[in-house]
DNA sequence: GTGGTCTAGACCACC
DNA sequence: GTGGTCTAGACCACA
């Protein structure tokens, strides 16, 4: 799955998000290598330094850690992971609530409405 | 309910969002007369430019309908409301479940997480 | 035929123009009277200072005579009335070629591309 | 070809309107880099600020991309290009026909009336 | 250096 | 008083 920019948003936050979402889905997995900045650098087709910044906050969210002479490798801790994934899911959760609440939907109706939504097409 | 920024994002947006939501939960009616520029401004604190922005967007939406000399109307189209309003519900709904399958939970699950949150607290 | 009213342009040269081709097209017929300020103001729901702007560019334009104490009447010359008719047009073909000699057609084309349009529908 | 204002109308769709040419006719080839806001500004005579109000419709229009920090490109779908060409052309046609039935002359009168001027001088 | 945002302030036509 | 336009100037994130 090759990178996407949607232009209107910071290069290097997509490429967090993106990255992150590699993270929790097991394409880089958890204690393994991760890619070299010049390397996803090249194939995302940005600035290193954009890609760096990416990475940086990788780190702070604690999915990465940097050996400094050894390049980066997946956290090797399966729960940070999970953790993670619930923790955005529950972000997402909770934006979805307080959106539909600024339209006037209660959670009730707010996921009776989602609910509808969910089970017909994928 | 005064108006809130979040600081991050454009100012012209946020006003966008917040007055697009007046509108569709009816605090200005279809119809009815809306506030002028310098009004809005004030009560918002920013530049009455920043303001006009916002209105701009909001007539490009259809919402509003401008009389250059006569001050705004909101759209007399009780239709285009819950229209509008049916339209950001699902646009929520999709982003959710894009944000979610990025994560890699599908619909279902999307769904079934949700529901066990929307019952909990108030 | 209604007045109708675009919004973004002047009211008054709205009103000009629709009265213009009410004469012009002899709903108003030469040497007849020429209806009130305040009868063709309440029909296009106007101010009616507006409506007195409008009939002062038509009385300019030479369109108009006004006998101060007996309202106004179309000119009674029907030569002005088709001068008039043929002036707008010349100003409508000119307009036409300089917009799209704008887009790189010259002269040729331009006439060319619309006798194609021309025979087709209405 | 230098920028000319016609004084009525906003700079800025005059601005757009020239631009929209300028892209049209090949003088900024699809593709290709589009001047920074602040050089067509000087080149112009204008505010920057207006300058970008003007580059923003042609965003919205469709043929402009705008790469944040790297400056705009024309779309690169030529395709767009000529299809803008025969959509303002028609728009143009239509606009014709409209005044000139608004006169009272008929398409065939409106067509004939326009050879007559198109083959007498360039 | 690029585009984007925001402010402050002025002027204008219109009604 | 209304919306619209324009300017001048500043600041910012981004790459």
């Amino acid at each position: 799955m090759d990178f996407v920019f949607q232009g209107s948003r910071p290069i290097w936050q997509q490429l967090t998000e993106q990255l992150r979402q590699r993270i929790v889905t097991g394409v880089y997995p958890p204690g393994s290598r991760f890619p070299a900045v010049r390397e996803l650098a090249q194939e995302a087709g940005v600035n290193p330094n954009t890609m760096q910044r990416a990475m940086a906050q990788l780190e702070a969210d604690g999915l990465l850690i940097t050996n400094r002479t050894q390049g980066r490798t997946v956290t090797d801790q399966p729960l940070a992971l999970d953790e993670m994934r619930r923790l955005l899911a529950e972000t997402h959760i909770e934006n979805y609530f307080q959106e539909m609440k600024a339209l006037g939907f209660d959670r009730d109706a707010a996921v009776k409405m989602l609910g509808e939504k969910g089970t017909k097409n994928e």
